[in-house]
DNA sequence: CGGAATCCGATATGATACTG
DNA sequence: CAGTATCATATCGGATTCCG
């Protein structure tokens, strides 16, 4: 058998959980909450839920309550009336959020490059399907 | 007004551009397909169907598509008989594989970490609803 | 072989209303 | 304030079938 301490992973594989990490990583309201709290180091719920232009109060719970799940934040509540509860990203977060903020820079950066190649794409498969003249 | 030539982009808008980019980046199939030409360099569309164990051909199709139309990938079909179409990264797609290549290897290596977490979380919110004694 | 087209169910997501 | 509960829908995504 493998010598303990060195698993393999493949996350090419359904079943491994590399894979499963990576599915639960890859997802937008995820992204932009890690951002968040990644610039602003602590946010409250509705701080989170303003910046989010569009998370509705069931997505934004459900995104923070799996990256607490999965050791990438910390809820902290407050017992005072009315409720106060702030997240944070633990040291596990901020090293995660440090590799996403370059991938995101980097795909920010080149949202134009992107853009251009689309209406490229785009109008060459029109021009495929478009009759010759006016029909 | 803004200079022109600089264009500000807010990925927390739902409607600006980075934000579709960005929508458009976090997917688990798009991460593998990129994983995968990165790699191997270029492969045809039944070694991706083979490698990414549970793809179906719409959905690498799909796949295929996006990143054709978003200038990452360049589709090659050879004229013969039968059909033989070969996928592989443009520079543009080159220089995302490399920044998502550091994501996905910190995650793989940060696996063990994370479903230590996530143990913790679900044994942690079990004991909170489960009745003190036998009921 | 490399898809396209179709069908269909599971699930993700969004809007809304309500509560401690 | 910080969620939870509910409902409606959309989209995802898989299986299947067929074609050049």
């Amino acid at each position: 058998m493998e010598s303990k301490g060195f698993i393999s992973y493949d996350m090419f594989r359904r079943t491994c959980p590399s894979h499963t990490v990576l599915e639960a990583l890859s997802n937008k309201w995820l992204y932009l909450v890690v951002m968040a709290l990644g610039r602003r180091g602590r946010m409250r719920f509705s701080e989170l839920q303003k910046l989010l232009e569009g998370v509705s109060p069931k997505m934004l719970t459900q995104t923070l309550r799996g990256l607490e799940r999965d050791g990438m934040l910390q809820r902290e509540v407050f017992p005072v009336v009315p409720p106060r509860v702030e997240y944070e990203l633990t040291p596990l977060g901020r090293e995660f959020a440090r590799l996403l903020v370059h991938m995101l820079d980097w795909s920010v950066a080149h949202v134009p490059d992107i853009l251009a190649a689309r209406a490229l794409y785009d109008v060459a498969a029109g021009d495929a399907v478009t009759p010759p003249a006016g029909s």
